[in-house]
DNA sequence: AGGCTAGGTGTACGGCGTACAGCTGTCAAC
DNA sequence: GTTGACAGCTGTACGCCGTACACCTAGCCT
């Protein structure tokens, strides 16, 4: 509409400031990145995206298949901030290397979780992290039926996240109980749900009302890593086999 | 449209089989389990939802808040199918018993895990399998704390699944490669990621085109929840307290 | 008889993804 | 220099979506 006919007629334009740079898919989802980054990914449609590339929306289509290439193209890119292992480390610190730098580049765009999560994509983005965890394993001794298993185990772990079991996000726009309401509320959340209760106590130290008053997912997600990392070297030690899985029929 | 003037004027209508049964939450939560049972929950829309139940659209408003209340009731109708735990039952095969009863649910309805991803809900019905699974740690001897942790550890299996790591649903519809293609393919594949290749290969016995050749999800999943209950009871008897660990601070 | 209410209707709005048919500027081949 | 292919962008349109709002109707309570 606007910069359309700058170019038209009188020769070449002397400064083409209204031309834009060609779009492409990296600019493309660089910016669907930003937008998702700033709105959430449920604020990201097509045309919102055209629009913030000064272009119309069927645009879009000649660098992006359709909208779920799109989501897979960010998954690609976030997943493409995770650094490579330094040389030379043990199994472990590799694994802990790869799968932290992940969380830390999942956590760097929070609509990422849900995207990774909807994606059933394997892109060659996806399958070298794959590669550098299950070969990290290979070449710490672990075989490459545990490595498998061990894989699986991780779950989405090897992403850099857990699911949010317990925190909420708590909805501002709610409206605040009076302080009787809340106490009738706690003490029937207390009688039909007492250990629930009892482990939110714990986990907040007491105050329940706190600002911040989730869990601390940083913590609950290296413990859960550990965690596995232990009760896989042991299986590892074990020279565990699958053949040899009671679950499998085995001995 | 059709059914509307059957019982205008003239009385009572004799029969009035044109009259459907009043509507409510549970018809149409029921209703749309049934559809995205059918078609994936990508095809549940309000409108079909509607157009199932003889109403139009608007009508289901008065039963359901919106959509997101929909899906919330959905995930809970299907937790809903969860059996209670045999009483006098170990904490271990309590908490077995709870989470592979989820599973099924959760099988039984291919939507549901997704589902239960996007909603951050904390309904009765959720809390209540928390609560279960909780107080079957702490009967068993965990501290709240341990148990705090050792629920999100255990994360989404609690809800019977484990994240798809590698079985990307197989698209009917894409064009079958040649042999040839499939060999060049196959040989990029295996130079670019070869410990995932040989997993590959592991986990399939060696026939990689196996018509079901994805991994066997049952297995993996006892596989990671036995390996974590062992862990965890192997904390529990150590009397290990977030206090104390080394994470936290902790000697 | 009169009004209240729960449940169902009809219409309309603003958004979405994207198919399809142009247009236009660039550049290689002649 | 003309021509034609072609990549990139535009414009329009379609069919779908969730849902706000005003309305109607039947049954019930007083």
């Amino acid at each position: 509409m606007y910069g359309v006919q700058l170019s038209t007629g009188y020769g070449a334009p002397v400064v083409d400031q209204a031309r834009r740079a060609p779009l492409n898919r990296d600019r493309v989802l660089a910016a669907a990145v930003g937008l998702a980054d700033a709105g959430g990914i449920e604020s990201l449609s097509m045309r919102r995206l055209a629009q913030e590339l000064g272009v119309v929306p069927m645009a879009l289509y000649k660098h992006v298949s359709d909208k779920d290439a799109l989501l897979d193209g960010m998954v690609d890119a976030v997943l493409g901030e995770i650094e490579p292992v330094t040389p030379g480390s043990d199994w472990r610190t590799a694994v802990q290397q790869r799968v932290l730098s992940a969380r830390r580049a999942v956590l760097r765009h929070p609509w990422a979780r849900k995207a990774i999560e909807s994606r059933t994509s394997r892109s060659p983005v996806v399958l070298d992290h794959m590669e550098a965890l299950a070969a990290a394993f290979r070449a710490g001794g672990f075989s490459a039926d545990l490595t498998h298993h061990v894989l699986h185990t991780l779950g989405n772990r090897i992403w850099g996240f857990s699911p949010e079991l317990f925190d909420a996000p708590h909805d501002p726009a709610a409206p605040v109980p009076s302080p009787a309401e809340q106490e009738v509320r706690s003490a029937e959340f207390g009688r039909r749900f007492p250990t629930v209760l009892e482990i939110a106590v714990t986990a907040t130290r007491g105050d329940l009302g706190a600002v911040g008053g989730g869990c601390d997912e940083q913590f609950e997600f290296e413990f859960a890593l550990d965690l596995l990392l232990d009760a896989f070297d042991r299986l590892r030690e074990q020279g565990w086999s699958s053949a040899a899985d009671p679950r499998r029929g085995g001995a």
